[in-house]
DNA sequence: GACTCTCCTTGACCCAGATCAAGCGCGAAC
DNA sequence: GTTCGCGCTTGATCTGGGTCAAGGAGAGTC
């Protein structure tokens, strides 16, 4: 019912929404030209799944619009989520043939796809791809640390409040909204999700984020809608020093 | 009362115990000869910090004997360790001034340091340092999002387990003892330090050590001494898919 | 041999978060 | 409209691991 080849996105390298913060940010007009030839864009719903764990993966790529995650699952069906890819995060690992986790569309999700070989061969003739993918990859590596910190020590409250303002901190650096005050988003994920990515179970995500609610840290109208009245104070919810460094 | 300039390691790269599987790999003997102009060797004594959480840090590096760890802290005094460096794993992060964790020497530790100005712009016109430098953090990667799933997902057993059989088998596979049946290694870590990787305390990682030793699962000589009759038993009770695919 | 210090073990008790269970709200299907 | 189903909330109860507390073992020092 979909995955016709998609073509409301830009083939055009030159006005993609994530032309400056993906894998191919630094590469010189010349260079896009080349990129553009191995690529090819793919679409998917929300819950879809885009390859399984231990599958063999014939691309690598970037998201473009919508929010993916990647997921490990033990064999009596726990799961924890250990990556949500954002726009322009970049999916796949070089040198390697099978997925390591399971990539799942949490919205619908439309990415930029290189085939492998290929994108391989040019990570070798074109530094510019691999410096990027480098500091991209540094950039994770910090955020699966922080996280570990966040899974490992932080209370089901400090967890829920470090969630948001993840979300909060990178949505407002994608919408360039300067104003401090008040931010407003939507989750974009269910509660489920959030528990997966929290080591908690749902229900305490729902107690915890009610809870949060009626102490006024955030305001939420329906169940996705969420205002934060004071970022300062949800980053002390949080358990950060202060107010968190703003790393982009 | 120590770290006088520490030559008994040796200046040549020729013969350093990490060549193989350190930053400088895949390095040729002319490449090579470029790094050992920038390098010195550090060493440090166990429990010795090597840089601060945010302090400026104008080196990187290699391990090359002894362990590391990197440790994040709140405010409050919680911590948790989210890396674990062994002999050939790097240190430091190219185009950061700042430490962004405390690393701390678990072991006596010797690192092979260059400075980092030097390195950078070596990592510019050496492509070999920056390819095996991106494999690296790859790895990385990896390993701290299954460290995700064991802080999230897994009861205290499991999570000893887990870290006992990670640590069994990358000794074993430093000592290349190809011997499957029976593995023996002394923990270089405290109870304290393993709690810290794990996300408990030092109470419930003794109690969950004494457990498995009285179910058979481990044999303790001292505290530190341990002895992994089956592998595959200790594997099932990590709760990892039966023989944990062997990645190197 | 006694003292001390660090690392570790073990017991008793408690609590945050898991588990089990019931039900609400709302959009989609008919 | 009614029904269904999914995502979510809330309550009641249980429990794994945290907390507090009291030693034990071994190595180093005097």
């Amino acid at each position: 019912m979909l995955n016709e080849p998609t073509l409301q996105h830009s083939q055009d390298c030159g006005n993609c929404p994530i032309r400056h913060r993906a894998v191919c940010a630094r590469c010189e007009t010349d260079e896009l030209e080349v990129l553009e030839e191995i690529k090819y864009y793919r679409s998917f719903e929300a819950g879809q799944t885009v390859v399984w764990s231990g599958d063999k993966m014939d691309f690598v790529g970037s998201v473009v619009s919508g929010i993916a995650s990647l997921t490990q699952t033990m064999e009596d069906g726990r799961t924890q989520m250990v990556g949500l890819l954002l726009p322009s995060d970049f999916v796949g690992r070089p040198g390697r043939d099978g997925a390591a986790y399971d990539v799942v569309a949490t919205t619908d999700l439309v990415m930029c796809c290189f085939r492998k070989k290929p994108f391989e061969r040019m990570m070798l003739e074109t530094p510019h791809i691999a410096q990027r993918l480098l500091e991209m990859t540094l950039d994770e590596l910090d955020a699966a640390r922080e996280w570990m910190l966040v899974l490992g020590r932080k209370t089901a409250r400090e967890k829920i409040a470090s969630l948001l303002s993840i979300i909060a901190r990178r949505d407002a650096s994608l919408k360039l909204s300067g104003a401090q005050g008040t931010l407003v988003f939507d989750l974009p994920l269910t509660r489920e999700a959030m528990a997966d990515y929290l080591g908690l179970t749902l229900e305490t995500v729902s107690r915890q984020m009610s809870a949060l609610k009626r102490d006024g840290v955030i305001l939420l109208e329906g169940k996705r809608h969420v205002t934060i009245p004071d970022l300062s104070r949800l980053l002390e919810e949080a358990g950060d020093d202060s107010d968190g460094g703003m790393m982009v």
